[in-house]
RNA sequence: GGGCGGUUAGCUCAGCUGGUAGAGCGCCUGCCUUACAAGCAGGAAGUCGGCGGUUCGAGCCCGUCACCGCCCA
């Protein structure tokens, strides 16, 4: 336990590990398999890679489920949030074949079963690194029941889910073209492709017509392919080709008859309008090609080198090489008609970065039409529901045009197809075949497949566990809006096909935390911020001009400030916000000292509130965990943050503890069991936001019982809106009194008096006294000032050293702004439109409006 | 080409079913007031991107234009 006499700072260094440490020997984290999912909370952790490290989306995120899952447990809810890790297929493979290169080997060299192990040893060293992150965050997962992608268990639901899809017929083997991605040697799916504009050249090429007479020309920028092309296709209606349609034109350098074809594709005002096609190696005229059933012929192999197809001289060239081979020949030909700069965007690798090149290939599908519509359903139903709301369209446009899913990955890190082939044969089972000959397909499955499963793979599914019984299906899926294709709608369409329920009801999506410049944060843009580096202190990155060292803000600020940052859209990363996060943590600390260092731990009493001060706060802490409780609810994070911070600063702070401190240091018992109270219940309403600082004070907080994180909340206290009425206004001429004593120069420490002439100041006139260092005397002098406030005015009276002057200058301001204000709204109500048309409740507002100003004016 | 989001104080962002614009940071002034100087008190600061419309009334609704960002094809 820290010291709380000798620390007037909070020190979340020394705090945290200890914490943490207790909540995971307390086995809170770790719910027992009971009760039904409706009554228990769960959430399934989107799972990172296991070559993953901590980053901005990885705190906000889990910041974001801690704060859910904390503050299941504070309503009573057995709670559980599913941890573990994905085997991120490539991302590891690549991780581990750069360390065999280093070696001065290769996967191919060491064999595939050497190389599987040698990825699990490497698993086994590093794949832990970022579980160990998230406790520093402090994320209240269950560390007991981590899960890993290719667990043993898991591995087996991964293949009877593909087992049983292949049965069904969804999914088959075909020829297809596809994303081949030469960087990690692989196919990937349309998901993990992006496309990024580059500067080509477009080179317009003759090819001579068979008739002899003339040639056609097209335009491409990729002349290579032309040792593929099977047809040249011109729009229907194009005049200037009209004639030619199924004429022939002999492809140059091969010689091979091309036939003109007409399709509608074909862009008229793109090029010359004539298009070469090249169905071996371009999606649209992979298209075109099945359309008219063209030839796919492959002049590219998956090693991104010309193959045999492409002819002696061409075959074993890079696909650069054999361009420029092919150019250089068509220009000595005279067939390049002329070139032209194209900016254009083109797919890249989001794996390896490279560009893809779309090669025809024999891959394993996944039909996705019908396992989409019950998880259109579900949307559509309103039985799950996106927050915000928008990205629900997002969903749905994406899953009523779903196509197909290329799951086979030529990789050896992953789950390997439970597919055997024996000449003609397939066989496709959990088991391997009986009988000799037998050969296993060497791919593996996308690694999204098996993340598809998991929020209830995670759960021991195909087997009726106990906590599948208990925790599936989960209550939310929270994420960012780039992983809606990948997880969310997968995990959806899977998790219906398989349980027949929604995997999940709730999917939050939140901000993606950008650059404080604005730009995506990055690792090789240099712009990533490490959240490490601002929970324990390390240097700023490349990003901050300022340089120098971030301070160790701590675990509560970090989250604190991301949850504060985040909101319905796109943010920038603000380093403010962070430190005013800290500045809560720091503050609720120093708070705590002053209650708990002053108080007698032996007097504690019921709670027994007597004084407008206890009524009002008990009343705004009431406020206070309805508006925090109901915003986490509602996933407004940020405002749940700044909710927070207002009450501790605005209310607790500034004016509950002040308003107190006499009789805290009176000794008053009556004070002493409001304000341990009060404090105890900040305590839990702050806790699912920043636990740390919270579970460290409530450590110190006498009679309390266990951990602040086990602790349910009670029944909700009533609202005194007496109480905030008359301490409300008090506060209000608290307020104008001082910024009267400023402007007047009074220096601070130096009491004036003042007569009250305003009503409804009873039971807070002490407190105005004292706040305001204001002395109400009922006699002496005649009012010098007057100081508008609520229900009236405070005059100040004369026989003191009063800068009268400036004074009276902010007062003639003041009276001109009513003035203006009651002109104002004066012609309001004297507007006839108004008065008939608008809200009889907005009206009467404004009648009563205009006679406060009217007497706020006459006093002043 | 289609769609989504954004443009509010010097900066980062709030702003509910339309009813006289808010916070944090920064800035200015004054305070080391026995919880906190990583603090306290007070203050200055915005033609709410442009134009047009609807309305008694528009930051908010409609149209349009501009710019920034993102998604899909």
């Amino acid at each position: 336990m820290t010291d709380l006499e000798s620390n007037s700072r909070y020190d979340p260094a020394e705090v945290e590990p200890r914490i943490m440490q207790a909540w995971l020997e307390s086995g809170l984290f770790h719910p027992e398999p009971e009760g039904s999912p409706e009554e228990n909370y769960s959430i399934a952790i989107p799972p990172p890679n296991v070559t993953g490290v901590l980053h901005m989306g990885h705190a906000l995120n889990n910041s974001i489920q801690d704060c859910l899952v904390r503050h299941a447990r504070r309503r009573g809810r057995r709670t559980k949030w599913i941890l573990g890790t994905d085997h991120a297929g490539i991302a590891t493979q690549t991780q581990v074949e750069r360390a065999l290169e280093a070696e001065g080997t290769s996967r191919e060299a060491i064999g595939r079963e050497a190389f599987v192990a040698r990825v699990w040893e490497w698993r086994e060293q590093y794949g832990r690194s970022i579980i160990e992150q998230l406790k520093r965050l402090g994320a209240s997962c269950d560390y007991d029941a981590e899960r890993f992608t290719l667990d043993e268990d898991y591995a087996k639901a991964v293949l009877e889910v593909f087992v049983a899809l292949y049965r069904k017929g969804y999914i088959y083997h075909d020829r297809y073209l596809v994303n081949w991605d030469p960087g990690s040697h692989s196919a990937i799916s349309d998901l993990e492709v992006e496309d990024r504009e580059v500067h080509d050249t477009l080179y317009y090429i003759d090819y001579p017509l068979a008739s002899g007479s003339g040639a056609i020309t097209v335009a491409t920028v990729r002349p290579e392919t032309m040792l593929a092309d099977t047809a040249i296709a011109v729009h229907p209606e194009d005049d200037r080709y009209r004639r030619l349609i199924g004429e022939k034109a002999i492809l140059p350098i091969v010689g091979r008859k091309l036939k003109i074809i007409a399709d509608e594709y074909v862009k008229r005002d793109f090029g010359t309008g004539a298009l070469k096609i090249t169905p071996g190696h371009d999606p649209n005229d992979f298209d075109i090609g099945r359309r008219h059933g063209l030839e796919q012929l492959s002049v590219i192999g998956e090693d991104g080198r010309m193959t045999e197809e492409a002819g002696e001289r061409f075959a074993g060239l890079t696909v650069s090489d054999a361009r420029d081979a092919i150019v250089a020949e068509l220009r000595e030909q005279e067939l390049v008609a002329r070139t032209e700069d194209y900016p254009h965007t083109v797919p890249f690798s989001h794996r390896s970065g490279e560009r893809i090149e779309p090669l025809v290939s024999l891959q394993w599908f996944m039909r996705m039409h019908e396992l989409a519509q019950p998880a259109i359903e579900a949307v559509t139903s309103g039985r799950v529901t996106f927050h915000p709301e928008r990205w629900k369209r997002v969903f749905l446009d994406w899953m009523e045009n779903i196509r197909p899913w290329c799951i086979s990955r030529q990789l050896w890190w992953g789950h390997r197809l439970p597919v055997w082939y024996r000449g003609e044969e397939t066989y496709v089972g959990t088991e391997p075949p009986a009988g000799e000959g037998w050969e296993q397909d060497p791919d593996v499955l996308d690694t999204w497949f098996s993340s598809a499963l998991w929020p209830f793979a995670t759960l021991g599914w195909p087997h009726q566990t106990p906590e599948l019984r208990a925790f599936y299906p989960t209550d939310v899926l929270s994420t960012a809006r780039d992983i809606i294709f990948l997880w969310v709608a997968r995990m959806m369409m899977m998790g219906i096909e398989f349980t027949g329920q929604d995997p999940f009801t709730d999917i939050p999506i939140h901000s993606i935390i950008q650059a404080p410049d604005g730009r995506r944060m990055s690792k090789s843009l240099g712009t990533g911020i490490d959240p490490l580096s601002l929970i324990d202190g390390g240097p700023r990155s490349p990003v901050f001009s300022e340089g120098g060292e971030f301070p160790a803000y701590g675990a509560d600020a970090v989250r604190w400030g991301l949850l504060a940052m985040s909101s319905g859209q796109d943010v920038r990363f603000s380093e403010e916000k962070v430190a005013q996060g800290q500045q809560l943590t720091n503050k609720l600390w120093n708070a705590s000292r002053l209650i708990l260092l002053r108080i007698d731990p032996a007097a504690r009493a019921a709670v027994r509130p007597g004084t407008v001060e206890d009524r009002w706060i008990l009343s705004r802490l009431e406020r206070a965990a309805a508006e925090v409780g109901g915003r986490i609810e509602r996933y407004d994070f940020s405002h749940a943050a700044l909710a927070l911070y207002d009450f501790v600063y605005g209310e607790l702070c500034d004016w509950y503890l002040e308003l107190i401190k006499p009789r805290l240091y009176d000794g008053d018992p009556d004070a002493a069991a409001t304000l341990l109270h009060v404090l105890t219940e900040t305590l839990a309403i702050a806790h699912p936001i920043i636990p740390f600082v919270t579970e460290e004070i409530y450590s110190h907080v006498p009679g309390a019982e266990g951990l602040l994180a086990a602790r349910t909340r009670g029944a909700a206290a009533e609202i005194d809106e007496r109480a905030e009425e008359s301490l409300g206004r008090a506060i209000e001429a608290v307020q104008a009194l001082r910024a009267w004593r400023d402007l007047a120069g009074v220096k601070v420490g130096a009491r004036i008096t003042a007569r009250i002439a305003a009503g409804g100041y009873d039971e807070t006139a002490e407190h105005i006294s004292r706040l305001a260092r204001v002395d109400f005397s009922g006699d002496g002098g005649e009012p010098v000032a007057t100081v508008p406030v609520p229900g009236g005015a405070i005059e100040v009276l004369g026989g003191q050293e009063l800068d009268l002057g400036a004074a009276e200058r902010k007062l003639e301001e003041r009276r001109a702004k009513r003035a203006a204000e009651i002109e104002r709204a004066e012609r309001k109500l004297a507007n006839q439109g108004f008065v008939a048309k608008a809200p009889e409740e907005v009206v009467r507002a404004e009648r009563e409006k205009l006679e406060r100003l009217r007497e706020e004016l006459d006093s002043l």
